[in-house]
DNA sequence: TTGTAAGCGTTATCAA
DNA sequence: TTGATAACGCTTACAA
């Protein structure tokens, strides 16, 4: 591993002549650049990066803040790792636990800035601490982005849910399915609009299984519990559209232990396409996030940034459409 | 953010007592570094890393070559990411796809090392890359670990994978199993060594549930199909300890396909505990491994080798156990 | 107890 | 087309 200087000297010129052969800056005798290239190679020379960011005053690294090891939001990371290190930057991740207040927040920047990133991507968390990020960011003059965050003033990448769900509904409707419901919080904006969408052009009146109230273990056991509702409820649901995976994996789970039969009985299509949605039995239909594509995008558009490029005129957020698979539940 | 210049300056000082002071080494006036401690953070005070890294030839970044996004691999480089920033260092982490030959790897290595790391993990490869590695970075003097790979001169944190068969089928012993099978190839030592024992003790032979030959699209498809063949036996095996969880999950839908019940016709043990194995029908009992401390373990170990600790009588490797984790499957 | 000055390996300025 | 030389912000001998 040489230097500069070592390969000046053995090329016999100076460092600067080097630089601007290795570089490609500048003007080199094409005899000079050749003989300057070789002996790079030969001597192993690769350019010291501290040296380099020291003087050019930026960083090659992106930080990305994960503060989940789920398996969504590592196959963001993944597709952003890919194009960022495309282009020229290495990936440092956070995977520990996020900060839950704007308080706890100062001190998670006050780790992750001193590293001076080139640039940083957040995933969701709450909007105050978003809305901090952005703004502690901005004031920094550290390029940023967040995934999946629909905040006024907070430049994002997003996840069209309602569009899936709605090719879901579309679907189930196109099998012969005649009474579809939803399964999960009445609270989510995002896909429910997609269920009303295709519900209200099928003309029809939209369903709902009721859920469990209070503060259930997780949401695999609301689905299971729903189960039972499902069972009660008349006429019964023949297809139902759940909020995740989990809560769909944990309906299927119900109703098997109450002996219903899926698809024949009812059909269930989940939301994700988790791993586990390929493993159960039956295999789950459900409606999948473009998860690596959204990464993918993420990173072009931070290097965009941090390039200096101007913001489009519609801001840099771009959204991403969900989109239905087909197994066998459904 | 400011630098050692501005402090110095704003407190009237040199730039070497200012070091002094926030670096705690030296003697400084009490008075002066209060002061100073005092203006380092009015002013926003923070080393510039870069400068360091020249100066001191050191990073402070930890490189993860994890080549896969898989759940089980990320818990690893989530622990040892947690001790690793504890340490001081940063982790950045390369997902995509590892090398397949020793020639692959040298575009690999020449990406990752110009990044100068001040240390770097691999995940199980091939015997020959990782031997190429081992050597390499050995020659370069950059501290190296590798995952889970058990290969004379290359150190490694390792799991005991036996141990964990081996509680498994003492359980299914104790539950009242009679007949005691393993799914899978017969070439993985590790499990089968803990099979084999548990069984050697219990007195009893070794039974098998047989598996498709030729290739087969997935584990989950060889677990599927494997039922079938289990129905096939007889005397059929009343608890089967499978390969992965993932041929357990494929081995319980083939099941439920021909209307056995689990685990009343035969318990099924599975291995890895994925998120999925929870999120089963039955849940799945299952033999896990401690992914997140093999992770904190391996950056305990890679920061003493950066550190210039010397090795320890019995070498840097360390084995940790796995578990049962027992659910309703079993 | 404090300050001066050299140097880490680049890039950038300016003169030759 | 090339070469001195000065930064970049920090650590560290060495001097005061």
């Amino acid at each position: 591993m040489a230097g500069l200087k070592d390969v000046a000297e053995k090329a016999g010129c100076s460092i600067r002549t080097v630089a601007r052969a290795l570089n490609d800056n500048g003007y080199v005798h094409a005899a000079t650049r050749e003989r300057i290239v070789r002996i790079a190679k030969e001597l192993d020379y690769r350019p010291n990066r501290f040296a380099r960011s020291l003087r050019m005053r930026k960083s090659c690294e992106l930080a990305v803040a994960a503060w989940s090891t789920d398996e969504l939001h590592v196959a963001k990371v993944a597709g952003f790792e890919q194009v960022a290190r495309r282009a020229g930057f290495f990936v440092s991740v956070y995977f520990s636990k996020g900060p839950a207040g704007a308080a706890e927040l100062q001190g998670v920047l006050g780790e992750l800035l001193p590293h001076r990133p080139a640039g940083v991507v957040f995933f969701p968390t709450n909007a105050a601490v978003a809305r901090h990020c952005a703004r502690h960011l901005g004031h920094e003059h550290t390029p940023y982005l967040f995934f999946d965050t629909a905040l006024p003033g907070v430049d994002s990448v997003l996840l069209d849910r309602g569009q899936g769900v709605y090719e879901s509904v579309l679907y189930l409707a196109a099998k012969g399915r005649q009474r579809i419901a939803y399964l999960g919080s009445r609270k989510d904006a995002n896909r429910l609009d997609g269920f009303h969408r295709a519900l209200a052009q099928l003309a029809r009146a939209p369903l709902y299984v009721e859920v469990l109230h209070g503060a259930p273990e997780s949401t695999w056991a609301i689905g299971k519990a729903a189960a039972k509702a499902w069972a009660r409820q008349k006429p019964r649901p023949d297809a139902v559209q759940a909020y995740s995976d989990e809560m769909a994996l944990g309906f299927l789970a119900g109703l098997h232990e109450i002996g219903a039969r899926v698809p024949e009985d009812v059909a269930v299509v989940g939301f994700d396409d988790r791993r586990a949605a390929a493993l159960a039995w039956p295999r789950l239909t459900t409606v999948a996030q473009p998860n690596r594509e959204l990464g993918m995008a993420a990173a072009d558009i931070l290097v965009r940034k941090i390039k200096g490029e101007p913001e489009p005129p519609d801001g840099w957020n771009r959204t991403l459409p969900t989109k239905l698979v087909v197994r066998d539940s459904a």
